[in-house]
DNA sequence: TTGTAAGCGTTATCAT
DNA sequence: ATGATAACGCTTACAA
C-alpha cells in the first residue's frame, strides 16, 4: 500500500538510514540530499508506519483517557465532553493521539486493563474523576504507568490536576449567607470522590466562619447525576432549608424538578447555588448561580502535565506534580441575589 | 520491562512459534503443552506487544472516531457523549479500542489526516455528522480507508448509520397539526448536513399532507447550537407562529430562552416540539416534547458495521451498508397536548 | 505436533 | 556524511 522508507531510499538513491535521518530532522545530511529526499517523500506520499516506529522507539504517541467504571454512568454529563475537548486539543497541538476507554461494568475490567495498559498501546494515561480508593489508581502505580489524575489524590504519589473545589464551595455558600440565609442545606457529590468531599468541606467552612451550626439533617449525599439531585431535594424538603448548595449543575437541574413538583419557586421560596457552570447552566430557567471550574483547561493541563512527565522519565521519579486551578462564582438568577438587591 | 514471547518460550522449554500458537488459540498444540505455556504466561504476566503484533498482521484493533471541524464547536452537546458511549461499549465487547480525533480548526487538518489515517494507526474510522460536502469524506474514499458515517450520504458509496430523521420530523409536525396548529414554524439544523435537510423535509411533508402551505418566513436555519436556537426564535417571533418545530433539543433550550425574554409562555402562547431526546430534555421546564433518536445505539451500530466491513475486506468492495434506525415521538409538556386534553 | 527462519518497517549502532 | 547491519517482538510459511 503506502510506500516505505526502503522505497523512498531506492528512489532517492540513498540508504534507508539517510532517509530516516531526513524524516526525523537529524543532523549529518548534506542539504542537497536532504532536499532531494524530502522531494521524493512528498511525491510518493510517504508516511512513517506508526507500529514499526514504536516497536523500536517504544513510544506510541498515544495517551489514554480512562473513565473509571464508577463514573461511566454519568458520562453523558457535559463535564466529560468538555474535559475530552480540552484533552484532545492539547493532544493535537503536540501531535499526540487520545485513546478513550470507558471501563464499563459489563466489560471485564482486568482484561481491559491488561490489554490496554500493558500491551504498549499507550505512552501514558489520564484518569478522570476516579474515586479515592479506585483500584485503577493502585494498579497504575504498581505497574509504574505514567498517568495524571483529574481530581486530586492527597495521600498518594500521583500527579494531578484539579479545580479548587474547597474554595469554590466556600464562596458559593458564603454568598448564600451574605444574602441572609442561615438554614442552608447541601446535596453533596459522591463522598468517595475527592470532589464530593472537598465541596462538602467548603460548605462546612463557610457555615463555621459565620458561626452557623452544621446540621446533619441538612446534608444529603448525591452522586452527581440529575436523578440524584431530584431525590436529594425531595429528602431535603421536610427540613425546610431556605437555600441549598448543590454540588453539581446536573444535580441542580434534578433538584429544580423536585422543587417544581413541590410547587416551590426558585429563588423566591428557596435559593440554589451549584457547581460546574456547564453550558446549559445559563440557558435554563432560572439561570443557575454556580461555581465555574475551568473544565476544558483541566483537560488540556492534564495532557500537558502528562507529557512533561513522559519527557523526563529519564531519571528516577520526580515529585508528583499537583496543580489546582482557581474557581469562580458566577452569579445568575437561582440564588435570588438580583431579587434581594431590588 | 514486560516479558516477551521469547522469554515465555524459554521458560516453557518450547519455541516462540508454539507459544504464539497457544496465545492465539491456534490448533496443533498438544493439550499438555498448551496448558504449560498458559501457566507460564500467566505466571510472568505475559502481554503481547501491540505494535509488534500489528507490524506483522497490519491490524491495530483500533478504530478512530473522527469529529469533523464543522461540528467540533458543538461537541459539548450530549449527543456526542452518548454516541461515544455507544461506540466505546461496542468496542469493549469486541476487544477494539477507540481513538478520538477532533479535527479542530486551529490544528492543521491535512497534517492530522496524514498522521492519523495513513500511518497505520487505525483499522478504520467512524465519522460523526460530517456535512455533505466535507472533504474528509472524499479523502477517506480516495484513500480507500474503511469507514462508517453517522449520518447518511445518499449520493456516495459510503456505509452509514442514521436515524430516520424524515419520519421523525414528520411525526413531530403532524402531532402539532393534530393539536390544531396551522401556523407552524421551524428552526432547522445546518442545511449542509443531511440531518438538517431531512428534518426540514419531514416538516414540509407533514404540512403538505395537511394542505398547509409552506411559508418561507416560517423557516429559519440554525446550526444545532443553543445560541442559534435563541437567535432563530427571535427572528421567528415577528411572524407569530403558534407552534415551532425545533430541529434539536439544544436549540429548543435556546429557543425557550428567547421566549422567556419575550414573555411568551410555552406551551400556552406557543408550542414547541424538538428532536433528539437527550437526557435533559425531560428535566427542564417545560419538559420537551421531542423526537427520540437512539443515539447510543447509533454509536454501537456504527462500530458493528465497521467491524463487519473490516471482516470481509477480503474480496472487493461490497455494497455500501445503509442502516436507518427508527425514531419515536415522546410527548411531554412543551407541545401543550396535555393542556388541550384537559 | 513442533521448530527454524524470514520478514513486517522502522531506528540506532557501528564502520567507513 | 553515509551505509551496512542488528535489533524491536511478533506471526507465519515451511521444514522436520
Amino acid at each position: 500500500m503506502s510506500p516505505t522508507l526502503e522505497e523512498v531510499a531506492r528512489l532517492a538513491g540513498v540508504s534507508r538510514s539517510t532517509v530516516s535521518r531526513v524524516i526525523n530532522d537529524q543532523p549529518n545530511v548534506r542539504p542537497e540530499v536532504r532536499e532531494r529526499v524530502w522531494q521524493i517523500a512528498r511525491e510518493v506520499g510517504y508516511q512513517p508506519h506508526a507500529a514499526a516506529r514504536s516497536l523500536v522507539t517504544s513510544r506510541t504517541h498515544v495517551i489514554g483517557m480512562l473513565i473509571p467504571e464508577a463514573v461511566t454512568t454519568l458520562f453523558s454529563d457535559p463535564f466529560f465532553s468538555l474535559l475530552l475537548r480540552g484533552a484532545t486539543d492539547a493532544c493535537n497541538s503536540h501531535q499526540y493521539q487520545l485513546m478513550l476507554s470507558l471501563l464499563t461494568a459489563n466489560a471485564d475490567r482486568q482484561e481491559i486493563y491488561q490489554r490496554i495498559l500493558r500491551s504498549g498501546y499507550l505512552d501514558g494515561a489520564i484518569v478522570a474523576s476516579a474515586s479515592l480508593d479506585d483500584p485503577l489508581i493502585s494498579d497504575l502505580l504498581r505497574d509504574r504507568i505514567p498517568f495524571v489524575s483529574v481530581g486530586r489524590h492527597p495521600n498518594k504519589p500521583v500527579h494531578y490536576v484539579d479545580a479548587d473545589n474547597v474554595n469554590g464551595a466556600r464562596m458559593a455558600v458564603e454568598h448564600l449567607t451574605r444574602l441572609g440565609h442561615r438554614r442552608i442545606a447541601t446535596i453533596t457529590g459522591p463522598l468517595d470522590m475527592i470532589a464530593g468531599q472537598d465541596r462538602l468541606t467548603g460548605y462546612r467552612q463557610a457555615l463555621e466562619a459565620r458561626g452557623i451550626p452544621v446540621e446533619e439533617e441538612l446534608i444529603v449525599e448525591g452522586d452527581f447525576t440529575e436523578a440524584s439531585g431530584t431525590v436529594g431535594m425531595q429528602r431535603l424538603l421536610p427540613a425546610s432549608p431556605s437555600a441549598v448548595f448543590v454540588a453539581s449543575d446536573m444535580m441542580a437541574i434534578g433538584a429544580l424538578k423536585a422543587l417544581r413538583q413541590a410547587d416551590r419557586q426558585v429563588p423566591q421560596d428557596i435559593a440554589l447555588v451549584s457547581f460546574d457552570d456547564i453550558p446549559i447552566a445559563s440557558a435554563i430557567e432560572p439561570a443557575l448561580t454556580t461555581v465555574r471550574q475551568p473544565i476544558e483547561r483541566m483537560g488540556s493541563m492534564a495532557v500537558e502535565v502528562l507529557l512533561s512527565v513522559l519527557e523526563d522519565s529519564s531519571g528516577e521519579e520526580a515529585l508528583a506534580q499537583r496543580i489546582v486551578l482557581p474557581t469562580e462564582l458566577v452569579i445568575r438568577a437561582s440564588c435570588g441575589s438580583a431579587l434581594s438587591r431590588s
